[in-house]
DNA sequence: CATAAACATTTACCAATGTCAATACGTAGG
DNA sequence: CCTACGTATTGACATTGGTAAATGTTTATG
């Protein structure tokens, strides 16, 4: 079934598929689960700190925790911190290289919220 | 300025416009401002209960505050503090008829929010 | 191997948040 | 008016969540 890899402990806590739940947000009330599940990635997108990181991540091809930092104005435990909230979330995906952990946004994740949003 | 009416203390916290940011988290990195007003209504969107309460709303035309308690299993202080949560995001919006109040989802909001999301 | 660099984890602290009981507020009907 | 009903607000409580210091882990380099 073919993953994309995730490096370290940063794997999706939800399930790997892109798709969030069913179809629109605007078509049928979503049940418990289906809330659940939407409410943790719109939690992931809740925090100013984390949007930046994400618009940082995603307006390039890929960027490494270590130029994460001095932007954000956060020490590397906090940005570390976010980078996982993100990944568990799926917005973001992790490759380690050497010391270097570099992350790129994934589209379809994205698009799937967006999806969801009644896209 | 022709503002859509806002019955009584739900008013957005954020501008009246419609759409929440110049354009998308994807093409440029968003500036602490814009960060913290999309995380706004991405905290609005973060609760299970807020997201069912507002797909309930979204998939019909209107709803009754009376008609949430029951489908959402929540006290009705608690059914109003996710309303006012949703209003002052702008998600929804509300008018008071009578003794009833009655909720509507706002689509053009909500595809701001998608266009936020690299709609 | 020893050291340094980059990142992750643990721990602790404080702020923000979801929940409901109690209460206040406003409106309709007698 | 007085009462009942629908909703909003307040207060209290437990839980969650953002932050950084201290520490652990892994990798490159001499």
């Amino acid at each position: 079934m073919a993953k994309t890899r995730q490096p370290n402990g940063t794997k999706p806590a939800v399930a790997s598929r892109d798709d969030l739940c069913c179809s629109s947000l605007t078509e049928a009330p979503l049940n418990e689960d289906e809330a659940t599940e939407l409410g943790r990635v719109f939690g992931a997108l809740s925090d100013p700190v984390r949007l930046r990181l994400l618009s940082l991540v995603a307006s390039q091809v890929e960027v490494c925790s270590c130029d994460l930092e001095a932007p954000l104005g956060r020490s590397q435990p906090t940005v570390s911190h976010h980078t996982r909230v993100l990944a568990e979330a799926g917005l973001i995906v992790g490759e380690k290289r050497g010391r270097w952990m570099w992350w790129q946004a994934d589209p379809d994740r994205l698009a799937a919220v967006r999806k969801a949003l009644g896209g």
